[in-house]
DNA sequence: CGGTAAGCTGACGGCATGACAGGACAAGTG
DNA sequence: CACTTGTCCTGTCATGCCGTCAGCTTACCG
């Protein structure tokens, strides 16, 4: 329980303080999608939503203290991804509709918030434990229900139980997010989104369970 | 050919010139590697170099046209990632240790790179052309080979005439750079460095023959 | 209506940016 | 050795953002 949202000098945020922090929140969300992380200013925000920097000051220490505000409300968000995999077949058409699933929703989710995301990824890569936590939060739901899958699989004997459950969940996790963090970057190898859903679906099931998907 | 380094103002930069040329770039790279890329500031690069803000305009335009200039060296360098692949052979015990190297050569070079690698991929996800760029001349090397790998094995009948090679070339060089960029992520999973070469060993293997490598 | 706390902003010192002109320096020339 | 030339570096300055504070306005409550 965090209890209530309070301004960096200790007040508690009434109805408009809150009305004010939150359309602060907005607008960084939309700067950050529109120009390059490392020029997004505070003024600038601030003048977007019709306010003074001053009053950005009173609702967050500094940009990162607001990007880490919004990445918070995404992870909630994102923590739901978990019902992509948990509990579902890995076995025959329905195992393949299990990966086509969680990449169609792996993907969507990431487009949705592309931009956040990019920031959180970064601050995780430079090694800031907040951004990492974060990470975590939004992978950890899916890593740890493909790890299970696939102790599941190994435990009854469909699986070589050599294999490290645990990294090759995170390593399918990592490209997903990876790919999906550059949908763009594929057009240029003369890669279409359409294609794309197949190959991740069949590297996903290639990975989880060993074989091919069935048709 | 660029034929001579030149100076912002267009004057041909002479032997003392590109040293202390050289000099910004190097405490650069250091900087990138101890602080966050926003938090990177010209007069901090300058300082430690022993110059003045104004000697590093004098040769580069921003921190940014800086950062470029670090990149396209070690795009250079990465070039040679082709021969982790290039000509070598999928089959059998050849495979695996095809799959082997590549994943080895492709974590050390991220590893030694990571700071500037971080950068050129936030640059490359905002959709910055130049970032992209380079960020595609490293990966394209592996990328290209890898996917003239698989087309070789589909023309020979040895895998699925269906699959596109370049999609699933494209997400498993994704998922080597996403994984060799957050390798300290993965300990927090209880996946250990030496767990994970296999993991990815096995993944890419998988991906490029859809059949488990040899022992 | 007066008190209290929330909410906002103008203004300010401090620092980074980016441009310029001019001084320092090395190398070649007579 | 003085002089010239072209490279190289820095002092300085206008501009603009940062981050803070005092103080003003607004809302709520008895």
């Amino acid at each position: 329980m965090t209890g209530q949202v309070r301004t960096v000098d200790g007040r508690v945020a009434g109805r408009r303080g809150q009305a004010t922090r939150q359309k602060l929140l907005d607008c960084l969300s939309e700067m950050l999608s529109s120009s390059p992380y490392r020029d997004v200013k505070v003024i600038d925000v601030a003048r977007r939503a019709g306010t003074s920097p001053a009053t950005f000051y009173q609702y967050f220490p500094d940009v990162e203290g607001a990007v880490l505000e919004i990445a918070e409300a995404m992870a909630k968000e994102g923590a739901g991804l978990t019902e992509l995999v948990a509990g579902r077949s890995w076995v025959g058409k329905a195992g393949r509709q299990t990966a086509e699933d969680l990449v169609e929703g792996f993907l969507t989710f990431w487009r949705k918030n592309d931009a956040i995301l990019r920031v959180v990824d970064l601050g995780a890569a430079e090694g800031d434990k907040r951004f990492y936590k974060i990470r975590m939060k939004i992978l950890n739901s899916v890593n740890n229900s493909l790890a299970d899958a696939i102790k599941d699989l190994q435990s009854r004997g469909k699986v070589d139980k050599e294999i490290n459950a645990a990294a090759v969940a995170g390593s399918l996790v990592a490209m997903l997010a990876s790919v999906a963090g550059h949908q763009k970057g594929f057009q240029s190898w003369g890669v279409k989104q359409s294609e794309l859903k197949p190959s991740l679906t069949l590297l996903v099931h290639l990975g989880v369970t060993g074989k091919k998907p069935a048709k």
